[in-house]
DNA sequence: ACCTGTGAAGATTTTCACAGCA
DNA sequence: TGCTGTGAAAATCTTCACAGGT
């Protein structure tokens, strides 16, 4: 028997799941920013001002914040420090997200220094390679370990998330050992698809495609401007010039 | 006076303006895949084999292709090495696309040396910082230049494409100098949202955000996994499992 | 007067399903 | 038979515009 579609109506867990997956993306982005102005001392924002400096659509955002249920206060704004608060909880920010991270070559070593995640609560507790010169060196004051130890100090070390920097062949097999390890959610550098059962999630970022589509944007521009250029006799210039606008982004 | 809806029709230039946003993105996965495809001796490809392959939705993909124009084989394929042609002349790789990368502290470094740029079409060209340093030591056999030659050096190199792995604080002034230099791409590693004319196209590659969002699905599937169990008796495996693909083991 | 919350319209993207060709 | 190409339907996402608090 399956899961009835409706169950549990206005219960309290429900409603975290009909969070749009765009939304998702960008409540991420309001958090940080809201912690700016949090350490600048702001108390309260408004939408407008949390808009444009995210570079997000007013609506768009009142909208994103509804779903995680916020109350903001008409003719106001949104209070700073409660608003956070309520984005730390949706967002799964409450308990500590340990991260592993394997493959340490360029990018790993790189990730792995990077001050962006353990000051925003995702520790990396471990780190993993192949090749004998990295295991055993420390970076950041963390063993690099073998990857074959992936699932025994993934399970001591209560890792949630892992993040795959190896080359790309290498990828798989290492994705499927942090699976094996109870790993749920995984960062993809490599550029792979990977295989995964249906209750992991993976996200991908990949370097070199964000660059191709630059490539495209380039190439376009340049034909866009003959034609206007051929049809008009100057160029164009065409999109507006950003009161916080064309940066649509995932 | 206005372009015309329909100059050009049937010209070759005009079907790349409409190319969706969305297919862009997934084009530049398919020239990939196809490399690796024509590497491993394939002389034609099905559009499931392709979606397979990339993750991708067959229909879409078809879809994807059929914006450019592409000719498959009904009751084929498609020709693997034609194709491969027909997505870069599309993506705008024929021609090599300068890249300058500002920022070489820990994540710049690691991207100047990062080998999939160059290999791939995107040669880096030109290096900048601040840190006195980290200006005038060389990175995979560049010299790294003060942030204030960027205007001149990235003419000097024909730069069309800008990188920005600063910290926060410094990119929007990066940003401008770019600009100025006349670059009119920016992949953006900076956790800002940079201000920029409307003939410039910002992409934002965010790391923190990326796994803040990975965070919010193990919250979520937690959630789930209660919810389900309390009404099934047993946790739920919801999608498949996905025919196990192969480069095994270590 | 100002700003939130949201129904409804609009735009875009995904998916379906099948005609048509090799 | 097998697979592409594509209208049309469905789903998702964005934007508008305004009711309703403060």
């Amino acid at each position: 028997m399956t899961v009835p579609p409706e169950a549990d109506p206005e219960g309290t867990a429900v409603r975290l799941r009909s969070i749009p997956e765009a939304s998702v993306a960008r409540l991420a982005l309001y958090l940080r920013m809201l912690g700016e102005f949090s350490e600048q001392g702001a108390e309260t924002v408004s939408s407008d001002e949390l808009a444009a400096a995210t570079g997000v659509n007013p609506a768009k955002l009142r909208k994103d914040l509804s779903f995680i249920g916020s109350y903001g206060i008409r003719g106001v704004g949104y209070e700073v420090r409660p608003l956070l608060h309520q984005l730390e909880q949706a967002l799964g920010l409450n308990h500590r997200q340990a991260v592993a991270l394997v493959g340490v070559g360029n990018l790993g070593h790189a990730l792995a220094g990077y001050g962006g995640f353990g000051g925003r609560g995702f520790p990396v507790v471990a780190l993993f390679d192949v090749d004998p010169d990295l295991v055993g060196i420390h970076i950041n004051g963390i063993l690099v370990e073998h990857v074959r130890e992936i699932p025994l100090i993934s399970a001591e070390r209560g890792v949630t998330i892992g993040m795959i920097a190896t080359p790309g062949p290498a990828a798989q097999a290492v994705c499927d050992l942090l699976v094996s390890a109870g790993v749920q959610c995984i960062l993809n550098f490599a550029p792979v698809v990977l295989q995964v059962p249906g209750d992991v999630e993976v996200r991908k970022v990949d370097l070199a495609v964000e660059l191709q589509i630059l490539a495209f944007h380039v190439a376009r521009r340049h034909l866009d401007d003959a034609t206007a250029t051929a049809v008009n006799g100057h160029p164009v210039n065409g999109h507006r010039v950003n009161g916080a606008k064309g940066l649509s982004e995932s």
